[in-house]
DNA sequence: CAGACTTTCAATAACTTATCGAAAAGGCGT
DNA sequence: ACGCCTTTTCGATAAGTTATTGAAAGTCTG
């Protein structure tokens, strides 16, 4: 019933003779492709169909509604809040830790196949099946209040309102990674990596007390989020 | 030929009955009060022409694209590249100038008909008709990072790279006023003055060597915008 | 080998943006 | 008064979109 990589051979032959292998899969990887290339809005399932090799109408024996390729399709980005939850328990100075999740935050919203703000849309308009996404982004928000707060107190950070600086690093991140995937006309354009350390940068420089430490907390940061990913491999 | 704004009696008569006056300027009310209602995707022209009192067709007479009707609704927000230009010139410190501009551009975002992103992707699809809109972008970043470079010249502000901080400074405006509009669920909501006074504020004490100026910048720019503004009425 | 199950397909409904030619008025010259 | 030109609106329709439906074409199981 679940129907969920079957590679079987049963079914009604495909007209276009190609090989079906596991069509779940193939229409989701397609699909990001174009999802990239042109965004979900502009992608039809037309050619979602012609790019996975069956009709448009069998598209729907997999996946009854359009939004439910993202669905599925966003079910594997989820990497910077495990790296949030993570860090925001752990002891020690608070800058290097809200570094490394807003760096990480920023390179996963350049790396998704789709732009945050595209994504938000069809969130928004699908909020039962796209719960998961609010809950993550609102729980991504309470962890990155929760550092500043733990900054502030240990006299590591400026005296801010830690929900408010919560809102305009994440902000930041968001605004900035629009930047990165469609530079405008006459502006620089930048790499992933470039953004998302002006954004954490730019962060931190706003809220670290000894404005010197800067190159140091970025330093730590790279050092805790590999440390990080390689015990998360095991 | 022009078309425009003309209360002629001639043409045939709607069968709605409905008093035409005006139809250009009707449409554009209507449909400006659609957009904000619901976002320009989801705004049918069927909508906008049963709201305008005439048939869907007959919107083609005034409006051939659907896009036109928002150029022709973008020709009046452009305020806070006046102002940016205004003050990029003006003597004076740095810092009260660059907040003034954040804070009225960030004001303007919110007080716009559309979504900042919903305009970008329309003007995007559309590059020959909007091209004022990304002119006006370049315009305001290239101001924008003119002022920061003049504050850190001077030691007011901290040794940055301007364009840097200036696309930082932008892009955080365009990720809090989107928080303005669309408040995420589990999260504080803002209004726009509040949002325009956290991107401004949140800039600067990044900006400012020294950093306990903040309050008095805010309360300069506060003055300069409302003499700017006194000033452009005459 | 018969029936059940799985997968695909064509046809079609309902909606969208956009085009086209005809229709319905007013204004104007004669 | 009459025909003609211009302006404006309309209905019909094309081409594209998402989504539904019932039938068709295979494999698998008892």
């Amino acid at each position: 019933m679940t129907k969920d990589a079957a590679p079987s051979a049963a079914g009604r032959p495909r007209l276009s003779g190609a090989p079906t292998g596991s069509p779940r899969q193939d229409i989701i990887r397609e699909a990001t492709a174009l999802f990239v290339a042109k965004g979900y809005a502009e992608t039809t399932m037309s050619e979602i169909a012609r790019s996975a090799g069956l009709r448009q109408s069998s598209l729907y024996y997999w996946f009854a509604r359009k939004e439910h390729i993202l669905q599925a399709l966003l079910e594997e980005n989820r990497s910077s809040l495990a790296l949030a939850a993570a860090l925001e328990g752990q002891s020690g100075p608070a800058a290097p830790r809200l570094y490394a999740v807003l760096h990480a935050d920023a390179m996963q919203l350049c790396s998704a196949p789709l732009d945050f703000y595209e994504f938000e849309r069809v969130a928004r308009s699908q909020p039962q099946n796209f719960g998961a996404f609010f809950d993550d982004y609102a729980a991504l928000h309470r962890l990155t209040a929760s550092i500043v707060r733990q900054g502030a107190e240990s006299g590591e950070f400026q005296a801010v309102d830690s929900e408010d600086a919560a809102t305009a690093a994440l902000g930041l991140n968001e605004g900035l990674q629009r930047h990165y995937r469609q530079p405008l006309p006459g502006l620089r354009s930048y790499s992933a990596e470039q953004v998302s350390q002006l954004s954490a940068d730019t962060t931190l420089a706003r809220l670290l007390a000894a404005s010197g430490n800067l190159a140091a907390v970025r330093a730590e940061a790279a050092d805790i989020a590999a440390g990080w990913s390689a015990a998360a491999e095991s």
